[in-house]
DNA sequence: CTGTGTGAAGGCTTTCACAGCC
DNA sequence: GGCTGTGAAAGCCTTCACACAG
């Protein structure tokens, strides 16, 4: 069941519900029903059942679901359990507050490794994480095996770097250059474009 | 024509379209295909020119598009032609570092204010724009008639400061709180949520 | 022959309706 | 009665196939 193709929006929501189950299970709240759950992830409720039945159901009809079970039926089915490792490059102004951001911790992943065309003048912002040249980002991913990046350098770099983490053997890029990223066929790309968000906003006020 | 209703989806795209025009057209090129400019936008041919008619078509059959003019009939289409100011809410390290992104001002946004809890503190990152206490916001607001918010406050505070924003008049929130806000009818909301879109990278190496 | 415009087909997601269990 | 699980229906978006213009 769990072996099933799970549809990529509907991961994105699995995730979410997760992290939603996880703040309830801190409050010490043993059961949701999905009506309930489902009005805090701002979805309907059907949509949440029929994404929670892709990992295998677990609710009890009349009652709703487990938070504790369904914590967990989320952790294997997303693979969250363990801590991921990430590499960041460009370490500049917003780099550098994502370097500081605790959310990502929080949710299970670890810079681990900064990298920056000028680590010197930077490193003060950074805090835990050394700042390291650009030379030696290929050895250190290497060494830790690290899979996951997240790039922040401008866009007239960004396709060049993320060939470098390509080569490094880097498998998934989370990229806030506003271009879009050619990659070979395994590795998946992420954007987060902040200006066409706006634009996007914009759009739809009238 | 450009009164029919544009899908969520296409409207990302021809925003995505138009910034890549704008890079061509500055590089003066006068005419481009609409496999050429799928390929830069990592779309299928087919899928952009789909696009590109539900804003009146323009392409010249056995040539492609004039660059020039799809420039002016998306800036028509996505309203893009006037600079749109922008509210920023919670200057802690995310916002400080948005503040300094050159990317918006790029897009036609500025940020034209900012709000924080402790707008002494942490005014030496701002730079230009002077960093207000938020007993100020709903006035400073409603005298610009802003209408768009980015938000950067604590997941705990974030509910309580998008209805005062909405209070205030803003209809559109850029939301980078990792929870899913709730607000009225008219009021559109985009959310970043970086974590989850690790989360979900991660689901996709294996 | 090149490259756009578009109806039709196909695929993917969401929603509905209701059966089934507590 | 309350709430989950799920096949069927609907809606939305993408892709295909091909007509048509330069």
């Amino acid at each position: 069941m769990t072996k099933e193709v799970i549809p990529r929006k509907t991961v994105y929501r699995l995730s979410l519900y997760h992290r939603i189950l996880q703040r309830l299970a801190a409050n010490k709240v043993m059961t949701v029903s999905s009506s309930a759950l489902a009005k805090v992830a701002g979805v309907k409720p059907t949509q949440l059942r029929k994404d929670l039945a892709y990992c295998g159901q677990m609710g009890t009809r009349g009652l709703g679901y487990s938070v504790p079970t369904l914590v967990t039926r989320l952790d294997e089915a997303l693979g969250t359990s363990s801590l991921q490792p990430v590499a960041m490059v460009g370490v500049g102004d917003l780099g550098s507050a994502l370097l500081k951001y605790q959310g990502f911790a929080r949710e299970g992943f670890e810079i681990v490794m900064a990298f920056d065309v000028d680590p010197g003048s930077r490193a003060a912002h950074s805090g835990v994480v050394r700042v390291l040249p650009m030379k030696s980002m290929r050895g250190e991913i290497e060494r830790l095996a690290v899979k996951m990046a997240i790039l922040t350098v401008p866009a007239t770099h960004a396709q060049a770097v993320a060939n470098l983490l390509v080569d490094a053997g880097i498998q998934a890029i989370l990229n806030f250059a506003p271009i879009i990223l050619q990659v070979p066929e395994p590795v998946v790309v992420n954007n987060v474009d902040l200006a066409l968000e706006l634009e996007n906003l914009s759009f739809f006020i009238r």
